[in-house]
This record gives C-alpha cells, structure tokens and sequence, in this order.
DNA sequence: GCGACGATTGAAACCGTTTTGGAAGCTTGG
DNA sequence: CCAAGCTTCCAAAACGGTTTCAATCGTCGC
C-alpha cells in the first residue's frame, strides 16, 4: 500500500494525503482524519526511501567505528553510549547508522556518507590529541558532534564532554585528604583526551599539595583487564608501593583488584581505590551499596544527549556550535580509607 | 554533482553513465573508461536516497536492540558481535541500521522496519525459549537470521550458533576427569536459550557418569559481575561447596573469582574454574597463555559470519533456510586441576 | 452585485537514480 | 545490395513520496 494507492481508495490526491498526514493545516479536519483513519486502517506507512529522496534527507546518524586499530574503540562504554544515543534517534525517528570500518578509510568512509547522503550528521567518538577528524567533517560540512573534545584543536565545534580534569582532581583532593601521598594513576591510552584531562586534573591536585607525582606510578594503556593487573601489581612489587590508586576504568579496576589479591592486599584498608564509573548496564559498582569510590557519570545519558545535540544541528545548521559539559559526581564507596602509616 | 550533471559534461545520457559505471556489457570499452575517470575527477559519487528508491533495495540490515526490559542486551557480547557484522556488511557495501526500542515495542519495529522499507533484512539476537520473533519476522516476510536458535519453534528458520551443549558437556567431562563431583553451573538467564542448551550439556555428562547435579549449585542469571559473586559466594560458604565452576560467562567469572578470593582460595587448586569464553577484544583471557580453562569460541566471528548468511538470504530469497553450528573450542588454562582430596 | 480573500484541493514538477523499450549506425552473410 | 543482427546509445518511464503553483468555491466587505 503506497500513497497513491491510498489516495485513490479515498477519492482524493496523493497531495492531499500527504498533507494530511504531515499536518500540514491547510487541509480540512474532516478529511484529515478520514485520511488518518484509512492510514491506520490499511496500516499505510510512508516509504523512507522516497521520504528521503523527496525530502533531500537522510533522516539517519552516523557512527564510524574503526576497526583492526592499535586502540580498539569497541568496548563496554562503546556499548553504553550506543544504547544511549539509540534511544534519543528513536524516539525522534531518526535511524542510527553504525559504519565499522578498518582504520585507514576512515577519513573516506566520512567523505562518503556525506556525498552519497546517507547521513544528516554524525557523532564522533574517542577523539584524540588534535584529532584530525574534527578538520575533516568540518571541510566535508557533515554537521556532527564530539563525544569528548580534542585538545589542540582552535577551530569551534560541538561537543559533549564529561569535565575529566575536574573529577580527577577531586578524586586525588580526596585522596590526597585521607593522608595517602604515594597515588598511582592507571589512566588510557595517553594520546586520548580524555586520559590527559584525566592526568593533568591529577597532576594539579598533587601539585597544590607541593608533590611531584612519581612517573613509575603514572600508567597509560588500553583500559583492560589485563593491562590494569599487570600495571598494578608491578607496582605493588615494588620497592616503594602507592597506597592508592586512581583507575580510569572499571574494567581496569577488575584488574587492579586481581593484582592485590594477589598481593594479598585487602581493598581499602591496606591500598584505596577510586574508580572513574561510567555506570555501565551489566557492570554496576555494587547494586545497593557502592563497591567502589568512583567518579560517577552516566555514558548511556551522554549517549542521549550528544545524539539531542546532534539531531538540534540538524534541525538548525546555522547555530554556533554547542557544548555541554557534564560533571562526574564523587560517590564515596569501601574501596577507600585512610592511609596505612608507615611501618 | 549527479549522474546528470555528470552526463552532460560528458555529452553523454544519464543512462550510458549509470551502465557505465554499474558494468553493464552494453557500452563501449573507451567510453567506460572515459566515463569513470571523469567520475573519478568529479569525484563522483551516486546518491544512496536514489538508488535505494529506484532499485527498491535499501541495501541496510537491521538489528533491533530492546530497551528498558529485565534481560539487557547491551552488553560486552552484543558489542563484539556488531564489530563482527558490521566489518561484513561494510565490505559489502551495506549499512547497519540499529533500532534500540523500549521493549513493548519490539515488535511494531519489525514491522515498521518492513513496510517503510528501511531494512532488507533482520539479525536477531539473544533467542528464547519460544521466541515470537521468529512467527513475527516470518509473517511480516522479512528476511532473517537468528544468532542462536530458540527451542520450541518448529517452523524452520536460518540460524547460526555455537554448539553450547556439546562444549559444556566436554566443559563437565573435564571436570569429571579431573575428579571433580560437586560442580557448580553459573549460567545465564534460563529462558534464554543457549543457557537451556549449556545446562542440557552439563547435566548430560553428570548422568553419564551417574551423578545427579545438585540443584544448589545450579544458578540462572543474568551474566553481571555483582550476581556471579553472589552466587559463587554463597555456595563456598555453604556447608556443601563445590570444587568446580562452570562459569557461561567471563564476566560472570571474574565475580566468581572475587569471591574465592574473599575465601582464600586458590584458583587451579583449591578451586577449578571453567568459563565459556567470548574472545571479547577488551577481555581477553590472558594475552599469551590463557588464564582460565575455557570453551572458547569468537563472537566476533559469529557477528562477521551471520551477516554473511543474511545478505546470502537477501540475494538469493527463496533459498530454503540455512545454518551454521560452530564448534567451541576447549582450551586449557590454568584455572583447572585436580579435585582436592576430600579433608 | 462584484472583486478580493480565505479555505481546500489538485496537477505537475521534482528528488537522483535505474531500467525499459527503442533507435541509429555498423557489420555481416547470402 | 539488402535484410538481419550487433553494438552502442538515448528518451522516457518508473520508484514513492514532497512541494510548488494554480484552480475552485464560498464568503465577505463595500
């Protein structure tokens, strides 16, 4: 059943009938609902191919997620922050178009998507030191958002960004309160942004405290499992051992945990850990009670709000780019006590 | 640009050029060449809104991602195996378009996804015992293919799945050969299906040899980290406690290791462990030697070959229903050894 | 009573491709 | 030399909507 179909059925021009499901209000209320009745009766639904043909829109997001890279993007945040931004596309009935390619068409992959028109914008993820992505949409004219910013970058642009250097700070303040002095951090990748805004939130608490952090305790690597434990428990094996550490991701954490175990340190009481808690679905900090002090901030609703802001360009190309800057909360948990003194 | 306007630079029809460069036989070998190097010099690329409408193919595969119900299907598993599709459908020049949905509204997405044409066809994820979608999805007459199978149905269906009872059968024979008796099964949600399948397995060998499993140390849910902890501790705490886990989950497992950890035990000698592995690219198990003994089969794998299938389907619609069973593969790590002398 | 105007509706163009149905020009075989 | 058959190209009709431009009709103000 298409539209002309339908409007022969009714009697009246496929114009009209378009118009009166679009409501548009130069159509008489009368026959609009005897049109929306016979829409729903034959349950017509209009072809999003012609839509987006006669429209000039894609009605779409895009996602491009490299693949086959030395930093593989398809991880548990990934994950969340799909689902989030899956749920503002729906309700706003735009699809969400995930493009995996390996990492040299990248650039390509973007320019595509803009001339062939499959996309009206696009969210781009994990940006990096002067990350060149931002350059390229920009030239392409692909309206898009950033989920994070790119340090070093001087032209505008919109983004959504959790304000990591802050919560990093406050989580080291804290730290740095409870008497520990030796802190390791076990942060990203260091070429990621969000892992130097992590470092230098960091690195500015120990400074106002008048300490210098000690570089064998400052680990930058993928966020996993594995990383986080041998990270740790080298330093743990050390001479000179923190007795805290500050971990950039729960998974990591999972790792760092099975370092003290190992070490038969207990968490908490003999080596505090805070946690960066993206609040992800299946691995919650605790169900009731947080396991872990952790900077909390939901990445399923940045999800949803980079892909509102995206779909806002959109709608209104003209606007100066936008930006949101959310603020992690400290929650405190049993992963953290006073320092051990000295023995 | 367009194929007009790139038609007329070249004095040419728009029909020649769209032969031209789609490879039909019927033009001439220079003007061909003529044709794509100005397409290539125009950097020329046809629009996708327009070759959708026009070949009536949306060249896209949905997958449907319910939202907001007790089963999430956002989870570590999920991701990879979108990597996985996603890589495929990309090096065939499809998109894939995900839909995430409350849950209520499963099924009218289907059906939108149909009619408004925004989809050739459908992956399926996460079947259960039963599972309506695949009526639905046969009746709406989209083609589909489930990433596991759903016990119950009787009308055929194409599928893909790892032979989950046959691995954890040869999980528990292990086991059994190693001396173990009381062994525990943390295992997924028990309407899903391939937590039928592994439980079918396990209590399979157990008869084999004799042995009725005891209903104490079989657990059924969701695959989180907080509710493999749960579980695992309270049968190490139990007066009764096993000597062996049977773990579906890495996530899972990783709960069950910080509760032995909080009993002091030992993994591979107080307590074997065995896992079903995932190879998720964020969670390996070890990165030479493996950590856990582990039934170990790629997801991504799964996602790249299941999408292979669905496009097999969408071009050649009238073959009768294809599947694949992959074979899991037992991997020997360290988390296993002999059942420890009764004390 | 008549021109203007608002309310409704429709015909036709358009979006940018693919595809159908010819048609022109050139070979070829008898 | 001519009909038949290729080869190569094109005009025009899809595809299924939206949107522009006009047309019709009734009403209203003067």
């Amino acid at each position: 059943m298409n539209l002309k179909e339908l409007a022969t059925t009714l009697g009246l021009s496929p114009t009209t009938v378009s118009r009166a499901l679009n409501g548009y209000p130069e159509v008489n209320e009368t026959t609009r609902e005897r049109v929306m009745a016979a829409a729903k009766r034959h349950n017509y639904l209009p072809n999003t191919r012609a839509i987006r043909l006669a429209t000039g829109r894609a009605m779409a997001v895009g996602h491009v997620i490299p693949i086959a890279t030395k930093h593989e993007i398809v991880n548990p945040v990934f994950a969340d922050f799909i689902a989030g931004a899956g749920e503002t596309y729906s309700r706003n009935g735009y699809d969400m178009v995930l493009s995996v390619v390996p990492d040299d068409l990248e650039a390509q992959t973007y320019r595509d998507l803009q001339s062939r028109g499959t996309v009206d914008g696009i969210i781009v993820h994990a940006p990096r030191l002067d990350d060149p992505r931002i350059a390229l949409l920009r030239e392409v004219g692909l309206p898009f958002v950033v989920h994070g910013r790119a340090t070093g970058t001087k032209d505008a642009y919109s983004w959504l960004d959790v304000n990591n250097r802050r919560s990093f700070q406050r989580a080291t303040e804290f730290l740095l309160d409870l008497g520990h002095r030796r802190i390791a951090l076990i942060n990203g990748l260091e070429y990621m942004d969000f892992a130097i805004r992590r470092r230098t939130g960091f690195v500015d608490a120990m400074a106002a405290r008048g300490i210098q952090p000690d570089p064998a305790l400052m680990f930058s690597d993928e966020m996993t499992e594995g990383r986080g434990y041998r990270a740790a428990l080298e330093m743990l094996k050390s001479g000179a051992p923190p007795t805290a550490f500050l971990v950039s991701s729960m998974i990591s954490a999972l790792g760092v945990r099975r370092a003290m175990d190992e070490r038969g340190l207990k968490l908490g009481r003999d080596v505090s850990v805070i946690i960066h808690d993206d609040e992800l679905s299946y691995l919650r900090n605790g169900d009731d009670v947080p396991i872990y002090t952790a900077t909390r901030s939901s990445v399923r609703e940045a999800g949803r709000q980079t892909a509102e802001m995206v779909l806002d360009l959109i709608a209104n190309p003209d606007k100066p780019p936008q930006s949101r800057l959310l603020e992690a909360e400290l929650i405190i948990g049993q992963s953290t006590g006073p320092a051990p003194q000295r023995s």
